[in-house]
RNA sequence: GGCGGGUUGCCCGAGUGGCCAAUGGGAACGGACUGUAAAUCCGUCGGCUUAGCCUACGAAGGUUCGAAUCCUUCACCCGCCA
């Protein structure tokens, strides 16, 4: 447990930190006594995905620094969309926004909720934003926060200005947003003496229209800390980037997919995101780090990266089955060799389908481009014919040639399994009729 | 309320009556090379019963042998004026 005067070196070190108000007065309320802090989640989406990651790390080390975490989720932000740079959101119907506040709710706990060893730790407080917000009046949202905010300064806030100077510009909708995000500092300050907000720099600006709420309204001087934006050496979004969103859900990104996604960052991005992402001490990490740059095919810091989140995320046993499945799936050249229940366990995490007698026809099996589809790994019948005509389908192995050949039955491994793969990475498994 | 501009495939963006399933770039996917890396090169990139057919260029109608391209109405966005 790191003591609370070494926090804020901590979060340096780690990089985790891009901003902050005042350093050195937050430096010595966090030294002074256990301060209660809170980060924001909006519900724009089914499940949090990995670039919310860096947030529950701050999170937990301010936590394990013994402060009180307050986990908030935006209820009430999330029917009113943060304006982004580029474009206005589409509304989401409140029925889907409050599902998703559930969702997101259920997932948090792994990674607030400590175990027994490290109890005596403050739990998380969970509050949703709904609960102040949707009994605001328009009166009293005019009269009582609105005469807070100047227009001129929420015009200069950088999402907003950006939007102003785009076709697209803004609605009154996306522009009042700040001012909601402002109230729920001032909120949690009055309901539970919270005076720290953590968040992405990209929401920089609604955490300053928040600490600067509760100072005009109460005189008091609370904090922020602002996270630095996470970009993938390509200069891409880390996590959420069209078709390839990695998700905290399991059941939208199953463990062995989370596990192989860090396992398969490039050697670039592993370095620099391993200190932000490790609860490993400092001298470890840096031993990692530097084994990247000897070693980089040992891929190191990438098999600590993946251990340690699917571990935080996903748990240990679900760690264990993920590598475990990658280790047999990639051993490549000796499939039959495996047994039956390594089989089952590892395609059963990489994905599979069952295939019962009515798939059969004429008691023959469908065709591979069928299976292909089936499986998931191509997204059409069109997709899998392709891909078979790239040469990027491979049947236990073997580079497929015919895409509407029937697999032979005679070449199922132990249990009955076929192993198909697209591409160098992407598998899944076809269990034939017993 | 008036006038003008816009709405194209995952994204950006060409295309002003047939040669358009639609130039180009990016993303993505496959192959080669590697280390389940990056870079590079090559290929693919709406669907299907795949030498053919179907569906698509905001929506619905219309003109035409033929429309993303012309006309009408509607929806939404942007700008200027009131």
């Amino acid at each position: 447990m790191t003591s609370s005067a070494d926090v804020v070196d901590d979060l340096h070190r780690r990089g985790l930190i891009a901003q902050s108000t005042d350093e050195g007065e937050l430096r010595a309320a966090l030294a002074a006594g256990p301060v209660t802090y809170y980060c924001g989640f909006d519900p724009t989406a089914r499940s949090l995905h990995v670039g919310h990651l860096i947030q529950f790390m701050v999170l937990r080390a301010l936590q394990r620094a013994g402060h009180q975490p307050i986990v908030l989720v935006g209820g009430a932000t999330g029917l009113i969309g943060d304006p982004r740079p580029s474009a206005e959101r589409t509304l989401n119907s409140p029925e889907l926004v409050a599902e998703w506040v559930e969702r997101i709710r259920s997932r948090v706990a792994p990674f607030l909720d400590l175990p027994a060893a490290e109890q005596g730790l403050s739990a998380p407080i969970y509050v949703n934003n709904l609960e102040w917000t949707a009994p605001l009046s328009a009166i009293d949202f005019l009269r009582e926060l609105g005469k807070n905010f100047r227009v001129n300064r929420m015009l200069a806030k950088e999402a907003v200005s950006a939007r102003l100077n785009s076709d697209a510009g803004i609605s009154y909708t996306e522009f009042s947003y700040q001012i909601l995000q402002a109230n729920d500092f001032k909120e949690l300050h009055e309901r539970h003496g919270c005076t720290l907000q953590t968040g992405g720099s990209d929401q920089w600006g609604n955490i300053t229209a928040g600490t600067d709420l509760v100072r005009r309204t109460h005189g008091v001087s609370v904090h922020a800390l602002g996270t630095p934006l996470i970009t993938r050496a390509d200069g891409t979004k880390i996590g959420k980037t069209e078709g390839a969103t990695v998700w905290l859900d399991p059941e939208l990104t199953s463990p062995y997919a989370f596990f192989q996604y860090w396992l398969g960052i490039d050697d670039v991005d592993a370095r620099a995101w391993l200190p932000l992402f490790s609860e490993r001490p400092a001298d470890e990490v840096a031993a990692l780090v530097q084994a990247s740059v000897d070693r980089p095919q040992g891929r190191e810091a990438q098999r600590a990266l993946a251990e340690d989140l699917t571990r935080l995320v996903h748990g240990e046993a679900e760690l264990h089955q993920a590598e475990a499945a990658g280790r047999a799936l990639f051993g490549r050249d000796d499939l039959t060799a495996l047994g039956e229940s390594t089989l089952t366990a590892s395609l059963g995490e990489a994905g599979a389908v069952e295939l019962s007698d009515d798939d059969l026809v004429d008691g023959a099996l469908p065709t591979v481009a069928a299976l292909l589809q089936r499986t998931g790994l191509a997204t059409s019948l069109s997709d899998a014919r392709r891909t078979v005509k790239e040469g990027g389908a491979y049947l236990n192995n073997e580079r497929v040639t015919d895409a509407e050949a029937a697999p032979d039955p005679a070449g199922q491994l132990a249990g009955g399994w076929l192993v198909l793969r697209r591409g160098k990475r992407n598998i899944a498994g076809v269990r034939l009729p017993r």
